[in-house]
DNA sequence: AACCTGCTATGATAATTATCAGAGGATAAT
DNA sequence: ATTATCCTCTGATAATTATCATAGCAGGTT
């Protein structure tokens, strides 16, 4: 049973998610599943979109947003693979709330919303993942958010350097995904005032900065910085 | 069968929560709970209890905050009847990540959280009702953080303001249920600014003040600021 | 080539917010 | 009754952050 052109079972993401769906199943899910690719800047959610189908990531990373009222965005929080992106409105509402766009070369796997609501009634186990899943990345956005209102602008900039040298590249040399603007986007400060403690950091040779790639040279301050600054 | 002392039955939550839990379980579940009160400023939960119950509020009003690493509380938003305040840390982790306390006179109903996942675990639907649940929350915390962030100070006041006028009492008088100090905490400004903010809107006619009692008197300039100040 | 547009960068200045200091009032504790 | 503590309040000043103006540079377009 099951088709043999089927990759999920080899599918890294096949023991995180879908640890509790029989094998069949899996076979059945594989034959629905859609995979996408997207190149830096390319939107893969709109805001206000109906919510029909059901997006995890692959490979990559993304940011998600929202406008405010003002016509401004606001990042919520950036998510690399084994997250699913959808999870956060998929169900508390028929429409995205936020918007989900690639800040680098990212591949989603898509799908229908109807499958895998109906996989949840069945099976309680897999809907149990997906709380978990949802409970664990509503942690990190709120812990994020409480960590960055506390901090001053430098402990903010600090904040977010760290978040992509520890979490996102796990190395101290990487290539920003987003811009100044986009930073200030995230922390909730102008775009003139990040770029303006970004030079502070490298005159204070804290960091090396080439355009959009960042060496962290004194992790020890920056991590100071950012508790305390 | 179930005995008739159970009052689960004429709960109010019982729709909303357990609309797919079957009659014969609820009794069971009804001789398992608890019902606990807590008087305003009691402590529920505190940041870092290992998680053995599931709590949900039957009445009253609670805030949901965590200490940060210098020592000060942020507060990440409130609950009101109908929340369940385990949610968010229940399904991701093994201890409580942040405090729960009564600003109110609260009433809490209170399950083994084995029991809880136990339901789950045999009645996706059960599951499922749990995950909107959850999402709702979270949705409303992410949002308000967001609004908040995007404000100024006089922004954050009349947001805090509107919150309670329209969303918890639903009445444009209304005792404050905080402190200003911690008003500040929920939205991330000094004590001293809070006070004064408030004493400028009294100035201005927008609001009138006798001590923890406030009056809208111009909702409509409130609003304003609100959603561009 | 000439023209946009968006990103990075810096300085000067204005606006916002925090800190420090002091004071009165309410409430609880001894 | 007195002390202590917490909350509210105000003013003065310092620190932080935003706004405005300007400029160089890269990439894309016509």
């Amino acid at each position: 049973m099951g088709s043999t052109s089927c990759t999920c079972e080899y599918c890294q993401l096949k023991n995180i998610f879908f640890a509790h769906v029989k094998s069949h199943e899996l076979d059945n899910i594989c034959d629905l599943k859609v995979e996408r690719s997207y190149s830096k800047g390319e939107s893969i959610i709109q805001e206000g979109d109906p919510i029909t189908e059901f997006v995890y990531m692959k490979k990559g990373l993304v940011k998600l947003s929202k406008a405010s009222i003002d016509g401004k965005d606001q990042i919520i929080s950036f998510s690399k693979p084994f997250d699913f992106v959808s999870l956060l409105s998929v169900f508390s509402s028929d429409q995205y709330k936020y918007s989900v766009t690639a800040i680098d070369q990212t591949t989603v796997c898509i799908l229908q919303l109807d499958v895998v609501k109906k996989y949840a009634e069945e099976n309680a186990l897999f809907a149990m993942d997906m709380m978990s899943n949802i409970s664990q990345m509503t942690d990190k956005i709120i812990h994020d958010s409480l960590e960055i209102k506390r901090k001053h602008l430098k402990g903010r900039i600090a904040h977010v350097l760290l978040y992509f040298s520890d979490y996102i590249y796990k190395k101290d040399e990487f290539e920003l995904p987003i811009s100044r603007r986009e930073i200030a986007e995230y922390i909730g400060m102008t775009t003139e005032n990040v770029i303006r403690t970004l030079s502070e950091f490298r005159k204070d040779k804290i960091i090396k900065i080439f355009g959009k790639d960042i060496l962290i040279a004194d992790k020890k301050r920056l991590k100071n910085i950012s508790d305390f600054g």
